[in-house]
RNA sequence: UCCCCGAUAGCUCAACGGUAGAGCAUCUGACUGUUAAUCAGAGGGUUCGUGGUUCGAAUCCACGUCGGGGAGCCA
């Protein structure tokens, strides 16, 4: 049963031959004397609806004569399939009602620049790619919690405003907090969700993180979501085997139900129907030894001796090496976070990994084992310059019952952006917040 | 923070040292099958700002503002 009166235009096919009333907004309008074609849309989809002159009262044509474009309205009229119609079926219309009247809407079905379009994007949601986008999202979203918690997991939610720097060095952003000094927006609930993981086991946080770094790529945002779980009694391998059934699980839904939406988008479903377990698995070495041999397949990208981090030339080299994302294990503990549990075969390398996805569209996931043991965990919090009181919670944790475990974390909107195959991770958000965007 | 590029009608762009232009949108009129309808007509400009070069600047130069692409950093 419908929460509304009116009817959905989603379910439309189920009323043919009956007459309905749908409430929405005027899409696009095409007059042609006494004959005008209503394109309604209601948020769930669209539909062409039909006002013959001689078949509706004066003041019901009148009414659709001053329909504009994103003018709101209900519309009753009889369901017809129909072949001319875009989607199939359109709406003879008996009947319109006004509820508002838009004028000069900024956004017409014409070419628009960049800058425009992101200055008006509370009304951008409303066009048709936009709103495959962001329906992707929400299925993507959706998808990850739902998957999650069907195994097991417990969504255990973590602090946005925090004391210190989880991780230390990168750039924080900072409010003052009453009398307590500074407060900084989290930029990973990781470190909270650890404690989670001590209390439920599997859990995972979700919700936005912040990053005061001066990116200017496509591929960032100052503020991001991330889905970050974690897990007790994992390893490394576990850690792994969990990320390539987590991607695959969303990636197959959003195939199953958001179809449609991908072909507004028209992106190319193939590369998404083979994203299933395993996905190659490349360690640190191999992955500088590719990049020794093959760099001059991509311009701009250079070998690196052992010890450097990747560019982004570098990982658009090894992702396209696959036909399906790719892990790098095994870095450098001196090139990561200090969280990480050394491999034990070789203390010089972290158990870690990054997942690059396929098609181009880089990192989606970090994640690693962590330190479980605390005399270690206190030693690199040291090395690192970091101070034992800030994280003495978090070296709690090791004090009492702890245990190896292994987690990690995904950007939404790069999933987003790689899924949908949308080239810039800022429509991959309602509102991206960049280096020089705030409004709106 | 660094490198490259851009800003002209509501929008997308042209004019590149000599009278400010087009398409779309808007308004008026015609049209019973349009899918970004078509046809006819009309209105619409502080060429981002400040200074400079020049007889003359949208055009060349400097600085600034806003934005775009990329690097680094990361998800």
């Amino acid at each position: 049963m419908s929460l509304l009166a009116t009817t959905s235009i989603a379910t439309i096919a189920d009323y043919a031959g009956q007459t309905v009333t749908l409430s929405g907004w005027i899409h696009n309008k095409t007059e042609k004397g006494k004959l005008i074609f209503l394109m309604l849309r209601d948020g769930s989809a669209m539909i062409q609806c039909v006002v013959f002159k001689k078949n509706v009262s004066e003041a019901c044509f009148a009414h659709a004569q001053q329909l504009t474009q994103e003018s709101a309205c209900r519309i009753t009229g009889g369901v017809r399939a129909d072949s001319r119609a875009p989607s199939g079926y359109e709406l003879d219309v008996q009947d319109v009602e006004i509820v508002s009247i838009t004028e000069d809407y900024p956004i017409s079905p014409k070419e628009h620049g960049v800058e425009f379009l992101m200055e008006h994007r509370h009304l951008w949601v409303r066009s048709s790619k936009q709103h495959a986008l962001l329906r992707i999202r929400a299925e993507v979203i959706a998808a990850a919690q739902e998957w999650l918690n069907a195994q097991g997991f417990i969504r255990f939610d973590t602090p946005i405003l925090t004391a210190t720097a989880a991780e230390g060095t990168t750039n924080l952003f900072g409010t003052d907090y009453f009398d307590l000094g500074r407060a900084y927006l989290a930029q990973t609930g990781q470190l909270y969700v650890e404690s989670g993981m001590m209390s439920f086991g599997k859990v995972y946080c979700f919700g936005p993180t912040f990053r005061a770094e001066k990116s200017k790529t496509r591929r960032h945002l100052t503020e991001f979501w991330m889905i970050e779980p974690e897990v007790a009694f994992a390893d490394h391998d576990d850690n792994l085997a969990l990320q390539e059934q987590f991607v695959s699980a969303i990636v197959q839904r959003v195939l199953e139900r958001r179809s449609e939406d991908l072909r507004v988008l028209e992106r190319d479903l193939e590369p998404l129907k083979r994203i299933v377990p395993p996905f190659p698995r490349l360690s640190y070495d191999e992955a500088i030894e590719l990049i020794r041999t093959k760099h001059h397949e991509v311009e701009g990208c250079l070998p690196i001796a052992w010890g450097e981090d990747f560019g982004a030339a570098h990982e658009t080299l090894i992702a396209q090496q696959f036909d399906r994302p790719v892990f790098i294990e095994r870095f450098p503990s001196a090139i990561k976070a200090f969280y990480m549990q050394p491999d034990p075969n070789r203390p010089e390398v972290a158990l870690c990994a990054d997942l690059l996805a396929s098609e181009g569209y880089g990192e989606i996931i970090g994640g690693s084992q962590r330190i479980h043991d605390p005399v270690l965990l206190e030693a690199r919090i040291r090395e690192h310059g970091l101070s034992i009181e800030d994280y003495r919670w978090y070296l709690d944790l090791r004090r009492y019952g702890t245990v190896p475990h292994s987690g990690f974390g995904m950007g939404i909107e790069r999933a987003v952006a790689w899924i949908s195959g949308t080239r810039h991770i800022r429509e991959t958000i309602p509102f991206p917040r960049q280096l020089y965007r705030l409004y709106p």
